[in-house]
RNA sequence: GGCGCAUUCGUCUAGCGGUUAGGACGCCGGCCUCUCACGCCGGUAACAGGGGUUCGAUUCCCCUAUGCGCUACCA
C-alpha cells in the first residue's frame, strides 16, 4: 500500500505551532516511507473564514521547510484541495447515506436545539440529539419530510449512529473502544449546504486515497464517528495516529491567550527555522535519545510513528532558546548568518557594511547572544560611535594614571604594520613587561575607550575587526575628554 | 456531569520484568579567563498513590487520584 498522508488545516488566521508539529510529523512519515504529503484546506465553516489565511499557512510551512507533493498551489490528481471548491461533491455522499438509511433529515432550528439541550441538562442527562422527539424524518414521517424538502425548508443531514461499540486501532495509542450510545447523531451536512468537518474529511480522505490519518489528539473522540462513516460508505478505513497535544506551562492546550503560538511570531522573533523545527520535532518523539541536534534528513530517516509519545508535551521556551543558540554557535557558519545580521541592520537604516566585516562581527559575538538579531544591541559600538561610556565601568577602571599608561600604548599601536589580535596582544604584553605592570590596569581602560562597555568579546579580537585606524581614533577621542 | 486519553527529575525525554533509573534544558558550584560568554568538569532533581500478577515490578493488569481533550449546523 502506498503511503499518502495529509495535513488539513482550517484557514482561521495563522499556522499554530501545534499545527506545524502535525504537519511536520506527516511530512516526516511520508518521506520516511517514500509516500506523498498532501495539503488540504478545510474551509467548510463559512463563518470563520479569514482573508489570506491559507496563503499565510503555506508561507509559514514553506519557511519551516515542509514541502507538499500536492496542494492548492501545486495541484494533483485529486485537486483542487480546497474543500469549498469541492462544494457540490459532498451532498451526493450525504444523499447516499440517506438512501441507505444510515443518515436522516432534520429540521430543528438553533433555538429548538438549544432548548433541547437545556432541558436535558436540567434533567441531568447528557446533551445529545434526541432522534425520537425532535423534528426529523422519523418523527415527521416520509410524506411530511418530502413536503418540507420540496418547499425548500432548511434542513441538515444527521448521521444515524448505531448503538453498538465502535472499535478502532491507533498507531500511537493502541485499541480504542467507544460505545455508540455515547456518540451524538452528528450533523453531516449543514443547512447552508456545506458539509461539516466529519463528512468532508472522511469523503476527501477516501477520494484522495489517504492511507494514514495523522492528526492532533483533540480528534480522538470523534474518530468513532469517522469509522462509522467509512463503514456506512463501505470504504477501507485508513490507519489512525493521534498525536499528543502541545501544552502551555499550565499544561493546557497551547493557545493564543498565553504568549506566541503562531509560527510566524517565532520567525519574526528571530528563531532560525532549522533550530525551531528541530525543537518542534522533539516534542513528543525522540529519535535516539543520545543527542538533541538532528538535520531534517536525519529526522526523516529515523522517524517512527509508533515511537511517538502518548502524553502531551509542554512547549518550553528555554529549551527552544538553547536550540537556537546551538545552531548559531555550532551548526551554521558565520557566512551563512550574514544575511540575517544584514537585514537587521538594514531595518535600522544601516546598510553600509561589507559581508566580510559582518562575518567577522558574527564570529566575535555569536557565542554571546541567543539571536543574531541581538548583536547590534549587544555591541552597538561595532556599528556606530560610542554614545556613552558605561559609568560604573569607567569609575572602576579609569584611574589617575590611566591616561599616562594608555597614551604610549596607543602610539605603539599606531606604529604597527600588521594589526591583528595576536600582534596587538604581543605588543601589549611586551609594553606591560617593560613597565612592570599587570594586565588589568590596561585591558579594562582599553575596552572602555574602544567599546564604552564592560562586556564584550576578546579585546584584541574586537580591535582587529574594528581596525587600527578606528581603534586609535577612539582612543584619541577618549583621551581628549579624559586625558 | 458524561465519554475518552494520559501520568519517569521543574521541563523535553531514555527505559520496553532484574539498571547505582540514563541523557538534554534550566538551576547551583568549580575550572578556564582581559569583561561577558563559549567550552570543560561536577552537583541538584523523577518512576502520582494503592492493590494484584511474578522469585522480582518504573516496565504487565485493576482501582483511585490528578491533568488534559471532546461533549456545536467549529475545526
Amino acid at each position: 500500500m502506498s503511503v499518502r498522508v495529509r495535513f488539513a488545516p482550517s484557514p482561521t488566521g495563522y499556522l499554530h505551532v501545534g499545527g506545524l508539529r502535525t504537519a511536520l510529523y506527516n511530512y516526516l512519515f511520508a518521506r520516511h516511507n517514500n509516500g506523498k504529503v498532501i495539503l488540504r484546506i478545510e474551509d467548510t465553516d463559512r463563518t470563520r473564514l479569514v482573508e489570506n489565511a491559507a496563503d499565510n499557512l503555506i508561507q509559514s510551512m514553506k519557511w519551516a521547510g515542509i514541502e507538499f507533493d500536492e496542494s492548492p498551489v501545486l495541484g494533483g490528481d485529486y485537486g483542487p484541495y480546497v474543500q469549498s471548491e469541492r462544494f457540490g461533491l459532498y451532498k451526493k455522499y450525504a444523499d447516499e447515506l440517506i438512501d441507505k438509511g444510515l443518515a436522516y433529515y432534520a429540521f430543528d432550528t438553533g433555538e429548538e436545539l438549544t432548548a433541547m439541550r437545556e432541558k436535558q441538562q436540567a434533567e441531568k442527562k447528557d446533551p445529545k440529539y434526541d432522534r425520537d422527539t425532535m423534528r426529523n424524518q422519523f418523527t415527521l414521517g416520509e410524506e411530511e419530510t418530502k413536503k418540507l424538502i420540496d418547499s425548500e425548508t432548511k434542513y441538515v443531514v444527521r448521521l444515524k449512529v448505531p448503538m453498538e461499540n465502535i472499535k478502532f486501532h491507533d498507531l500511537i495509542r493502541g485499541d480504542v473502544t467507544v460505545n455508540g450510545k455515547d456518540i451524538d447523531d452528528q450533523v453531516l451536512l449543514k443547512s447552508d449546504g456545506f458539509p461539516t468537518y466529519h463528512l468532508a474529511n472522511v469523503v476527501d480522505d477516501h477520494l484522495m486515497k489517504i492511507s494514514h490519518v495523522i492528526r492532533g489528539e483533540e480528534w480522538l473522540p470523534s474518530t468513532p464517528k469517522h469509522v462509522i462513516l467509512y463503514q456506512a460508505f463501505g470504504w477501507d478505513i485508513p490507519e489512525f495516529a493521534h498525536l499528543p497535544l502541545l501544552l502551555n506551562s499550565k499544561k493546557q492546550k497551547l493557545s493564543k491567550r498565553h504568549g506566541s503560538v503562531a509560527v510566524e511570531d517565532f520567525k519574526n522573533q528571530g528563531y532560525l527555522k532549522d533550530a525551531f523545527v528541530n525543537f518542534i520535532a522533539l516534542l513528543g518523539w525522540n529519535p535516539t535519545a543520545d543527542r538533541d541536534i538532528y538535520t531534517m534528513d536525519e529526522l526523516i530517516s529515523l522517524f517512527n510513528i509508533e515511537k511517538v509519545n502518548k502524553g502531551g508535551a509542554i512547549f518550553d521556551l528555554n529549551k527552544l532558546k538553547w536550540f537556537n543558540e546551538q545552531y548559531l554557535r555550532t551548526i551554521f557558519t558565520e557566512k551563512e548568518l550574514v544575511p540575517i545580521l544584514k537585514d537587521t541592520l538594514a531595518d535600522k537604516g544601516k546598510d553600509n557594511y561589507s559581508d566580510s566585516y559582518l562575518e567577522e562581527v558574527i564570529k566575535l559575538f555569536k557565542e554571546r547572544v541567543s539571536f543574531i538579531q541581538d548583536i547590534p544591541d549587544f555591541a552597538p559600538y561595532m556599528f556606530a560611535e560610542i554614545e556613552e561610556y558605561e559609568e560604573k565601568y569607567f569609575n572602576k577602571h579609569w584611574k589617575e594614571t590611566s591616561a599616562d599608561l594608555l597614551r604610549p600604548l596607543m602610539e605603539r599601536f599606531r606604529a604597527m604594520q600588521k594589526f591583528d589580535h595576536e600582534a596587538a596582544h604581543t605588543l601589549t604584553k611586551q609594553y606591560l613587561e617593560e613597565n612592570e605592570i599587570g594586565f588589568k590596569p590596561v585591558i579594562h581602560p582599553l575596552r572602555l575607550m574602544i567599546t564604552g562597555k564592560s562586556v564584550g568579546a576578546g579585546m584584541f579580537e574586537t580591535m582587529e575587526v574594528l581596525g587600527k585606524d578606528e581603534c586609535i581614533r577612539r582612543m584619541e577621542t577618549f583621551l581628549e575628554k579624559h586625558g
